[in-house]
DNA sequence: TGAAGATATAACGAAGTTCGGATTATTCAA
DNA sequence: TTGAATAATCCGAACTTCGTTATATCTTCA
């Protein structure tokens, strides 16, 4: 099979890096203190994962278990997250959300659907399945 | 015309998660000591805009001058950024690549160019196009 | 001309973030 | 029962961001 055009290449890049504003921005426009960068995605990782632990969520992160200590105490500090010590072992800490952290997690994720849904609004309901198709392609290849 | 649907949104937001996470990874994977997320916009913005002034940079990448200026300090000190006085307005300065500012911008677009091009390569060359002209229709849009 | 105001940049410092190196508590294995 | 491994945290140094302030240089217009 031929390889990507120089062109095809080109072109994804400069979309993505549109993108890559465009979140951007979103983000900005939440009000009060933003959080941390590290502190939105442990905010969204728990609320996929109630429960799990620190170092799960460092390891998914890909950053060392001591910054990750540091980004729950914030969100500890702020009222997000909670901590509690597990029965199974006694060295662990199951994390969870507050009320106001899983209500902070809604409306992060709300403002990114809000995005999702004016990009998709782009294009016509035919090419939207066929869109989705094809990124899905594009990022199931677990190599 | 119909709305996306919430099937529709939440993979796309799935997938963009993925893309950041292999984005991440795809800068992690750089030798040296890591450039500052801000550095490395601005090695890329100077690169595409040879001889533009520090508050175009920040204005375009929406940080105060005071920080931009913090980021040219570190990049001239790296020896990868050059200040130079322009004659026709003298308060102003013109910010240009050394040599291995060069070298490290092209560095980091071969990179990305590599992600795009192992993403493109899950798809038929048939499909290629038509992504390309879906995802640019996406964002193409200046509203 | 020559002052007032606007503009481009840099210096300084406070607040916040990351992360390596201890430290503590607990579990596991021999 | 030790000793090694593991989960998490504390501490401190280095770094980043950004508001305030300072400096130099244009611009304008009376």
């Amino acid at each position: 099979m031929s390889d990507p055009t120089e062109d095809q290449l080109a072109a994804l890049g400069t979309a993505f890096e549109t993108f890559a504003r465009r979140y951007k921005l979103a983000d900005a426009l939440r009000s009060e203190r933003p959080l941390a960068e590290l502190d939105k995605a442990v905010l969204l990782y728990v609320a996929e994962h109630e429960g799990c632990g620190p170092t799960d969520v460092a390891r998914f992160l890909g950053v060392p278990t001591t910054t990750l200590s540091s980004a729950t105490d914030r969100l500890v500090k702020r009222g997000f997250l909670k901590r509690e010590r597990i029965e199974a072992d006694r060295r662990a800490v199951a994390l969870s959300l507050s009320a106001a952290g899983a209500a902070c997690a809604r409306s992060m994720v709300e403002a990114y659907r809000q995005l999702h849904l004016l990009m998709l609004s782009r294009l016509s309901p035919d090419e939207r399945d066929r869109f989705i198709a094809m990124i899905t392609k594009i990022v199931d290849d677990d190599s």
